[in-house]
Formats: structure tokens, C-alpha cells, sequence
DNA sequence: AAGAGGAAATTGGTTAACCAAAATTCCCTT
DNA sequence: AAGGGAATTTTGGTTAACCAATTTCCTCTT
């Protein structure tokens, strides 16, 4: 994924892209100008060129041929421009978009979790679990929880749902530490836990969707109304 | 993305860190090697060491300090291990289970759409739709599709499902392609694609959540029988 | 002996030079 | 004039060198 720290010249680079595409200039299966050109065009260096590149192909925006050129997908302009916006907005999330996804996206895989875990899902899932209770009300406590979470999406054995979470979850994990909103107290986290577990284990995925929803009750509204930054 | 393709030094360098891991050479918040030092033990060059801790450092499994160095992030080594598998087998990702999760975020960006859009957002619409049509039964077809939910997923006004659904789109591409799964009469697409437009200007969102699970019934099928690969 | 100051080494960030493969150009042959 | 082939240019890929900020460690002072 490219990287999520933009460096103002990678920007640059990928503004430029996008104004071209915009003016006309450049249009969808192009060749677009080579790096070395386009870098002192912009009175940038070429590794910032080829970093947004990457970064662009990440996205399928285009693609590069080595030793021959990169050229812009076969897409229409709106999507590509939408594209490009969405990639520079990556890091500037809103929280509550982000919670919205976090629990669509755990729903599902704990679901799936309940539907086909292992035996070997389990002990993971367990051993988390006790990790998480032993390191309540200690600055390691998010961490666990984090985890406990993450061994449940694995054990939905969706590798696509659990490589979405991993990518969210640092943004998440930010806006957590920004706002301090682990204030639930630690026996009711730890009580829902157990009984996400045991829904699990009983592979009853209703009870364990009930559970988690109301697991992520709070933060949901917290998201919804309290953080109009 | 990081980007998504991975050269083979650049995954040594990941294999690498992940063994460490796992042997317990390196734990959580500890200070991994500098990039030179990590260079020369490996054997590859410095450059590739560094896109290797920019792709772990986008999902969150490292941080890099300006002239300071790279640390692990503070998490369970199980869920670091877990990271790095994930993100290493990010580009082998199985047909079913990426088909299960478009589904999954275009019903939710639907409904939002269906709530949330506004005027504008008709308009795009219309005009992708209007798009869509024109070029059925040519080569760029599919292309023209994908604008089409596009333009949905982003007048549901949630910047994180449009973001995570253009990230799994070259995926379901490059399998849509490889399949050739476009088999489906254009006319009944077409009238789909009108009866979801219908909805979302009705504001229905159940109505198009329907009309849209029917609209993938038979790519999903697909995906969970056709091609075990 | 303890602490402050500064030089030297180490760090990630950046730039420039080099390499091989692909594309182009130009000239020679037919 | 058309076709083919070699030399040249252009391309992305890779490596090495350089830079400024940070850290470390030694030394000199008190």
C-alpha cells in the first residue's frame, strides 16, 4: 500500500496526474511522460515520481511496463479522478466512517467465525482472551483488545476481511488514543468477550453478532455525536 | 498500498522480520536493525529494505523516526505474525472470499447511497449509467460497470467503504477478466443497473439492496462453486 | 566524581549516477 | 523504395554516494 504518510512531493506528483487528467491532457490507456521528464517538470526528485507511481498502481490507477513506460488504466476520467481523491484523502478519515466499517466488517467475520472455526482457531482465540483479561486497566489493555479482535476476524478464514481490518485498524487504534474512549468499564469488555467466545464456541453466529453489536454500542455513538472535529 | 506487488528482495526483507519475530529475537517495541545494517545482512540493497518498512509501516507494523530508526509497534506478536502473513499473501487473495466482501460493502454503500445522496450525486449517477449503456457488448464494458458502482459506493458519502472497495477492485478485475464471468444478457443488466438508480432516487433502501443481491447472485455462485482453482 | 559541552558516529531522507532491457532511429542491403 | 538489422536513445530498475538531524560517547570543567 502503499505507504500512508504522503511527503509533500509524492503529493505533488499525484495532484499533477490527476490536473492532467482533469484538463484533458492525458487520457485513460495514455502513455504517460517518463519519470526523469515529469520529475523536472515538477522540480522534483525522480524516487518521489516513482513512489507516487507505486502508489498509483497500488490503486490500479495505472500501470508500469519496465523499461518501457507507465500508461493511465483503461477507466473512465471520473473514476480515475475519484480515485486519486480518495487515495490523497486516505489518511484524513472521519471516525465515525470508520467505525461504521470497523463493525460492518467484524460482524461478518465473527459471523463466518462462528460458522467455521476450528479447533486450532479456538485455543488462538482463547489464548488471546487471556491475555486480554490479564492486561486490563494497564496501557497494554487496547493492545490486547486489538488482538483478541484480530483472532477473530483470522478464525473467519476471509483473508480479504481480515487484510481490511489490518488496514483500518491503525487509524482506528489513532482516533482511540486521540479521544481516550476506552471508558467502558473493564469487567463489562471482559464479560462480552466471553460471551463472544461462547457463542463461538457454540457456533451460534446470531447470538454473536447481538453481542458484538452491542459490544461496539457505545463507541458508535460516541463516533455518531461526540466527535464533531 | 503499498503497492502490490511485491519484488522477491523486498519480501526476504519482510520474511526476514517476521522470523525474527518469531524466534524472539525482536519483540514488540524493540528497535530493529538500521536500514544499511539490515541491507548487508540480507544481501539485498538498501532501497528495498526501505519500501520493506514503508509497506510494514502502512499497515501499521513498524513506525519509522526521521534519523532515529524503525520500531515495532506495540502490539502481540501473534497479531504482528498474523499482519505480515496477511499482507504477504495480499495479492493471492481466492476469488469467493473477495466476491463475499464486495458484496458485502456495496450493500452497505447502497443503502447509505440510497439514504445519504444528494443531487449532485443523482447526477453522476445518471451520467455512469447513461455511460454503462452506451458501451454495453463493447470491450469496455466492464470498465464502464465498475464507474457505475463506483459513482454508488461514493454518493453513500462514507470514505472509507469507497476507499477499501477501490483497494479490492483490481483484484476482482484481474479475475473477472481471467474468467471472462460477463456472461450475463446486457439487457438484464441494464435493467438492474436502472432499478437500482430507481431506488436510490426513491430512497429506498431495502429495494436496492435487493435488486443488488440479485444483480450479483450469479457471480457469487460462481465464486463458491466454479472455481476452485 | 559528576555534569555539561562538543565532536564523532549513526540514523533515515534525498539525490545522482549507473545498468540492462526495450523502443526507436538510421543506414545498408535488396 | 521497401525491408532488415545494428547502433543509439529512452525506459524503468538498481545501486551508491551525499545530506541533515539525531544520537552516542568522549573529554574537559567544576
Amino acid at each position: 500500500m502503499p505507504s500512508s504518510t504522503h511527503s509533500p512531493q509524492v503529493e505533488t506528483v499525484i495532484r499533477h496526474i490527476r490536473a492532467l487528467l482533469d484538463s484533458g491532457r492525458l487520457l485513460p490507456g495514455d502513455k504517460l511522460p517518463a519519470e526523469r521528464r515529469m520529475a523536472e517538470q515538477l522540480g522534483v526528485s525522480r524516487a518521489h515520481v516513482r513512489t507516487a507511481f507505486q502508489k498509483l498502481e497500488f490503486y490500479g490507477i495505472v500501470k508500469t511496463y519496465p523499461q518501457s513506460g507507465t500508461v493511465i488504466a483503461e477507466q473512465t476520467v471520473q473514476v480515475l479522478e475519484g480515485l486519486i481523491s480518495d487515495m490523497l484523502q486516505i489518511d484524513s478519515y472521519d471516525f465515525e466512517s470508520l467505525v461504521h466499517v470497523r463493525v460492518l466488517l467484524e460482524v461478518e467475520a465473527i459471523r463466518m467465525c462462528a460458522q467455521r472455526r476450528t479447533d486450532k482457531d479456538l485455543t488462538a482465540m482463547r489464548y488471546a482472551l487471556e491475555e486480554c483479561d490479564k492486561y486490563f486497566g494497564t496501557e497494554r489493555q487496547v493492545e490486547k483488545d486489538f488482538a483478541f479482535h484480530q483472532s477473530i476476524a483470522r478464525s473467519g478464514h476471509n483473508p480479504v476481511i481480515a487484510s481490511l481490518l489490518l488496514v483500518i485498524t491503525p487509524d482506528v487504534l489513532t482516533y482511540y488514543l486521540q479521544y481516550r474512549v476506552c471508558n467502558t468499564p473493564g469487567e463489562i469488555v471482559s464479560n462480552e468477550h466471553h460471551e463472544m467466545l461462547r457463542c463461538i464456541i457454540e457456533q451460534d453466529p446470531d447470538g454473536a453478532e447481538a453481542i458484538l453489536r452491542a459490544h461496539f454500542k457505545g463507541i458508535v455513538e460516541f463516533a455518531k455525536e461526540g466527535c464533531k472535529r
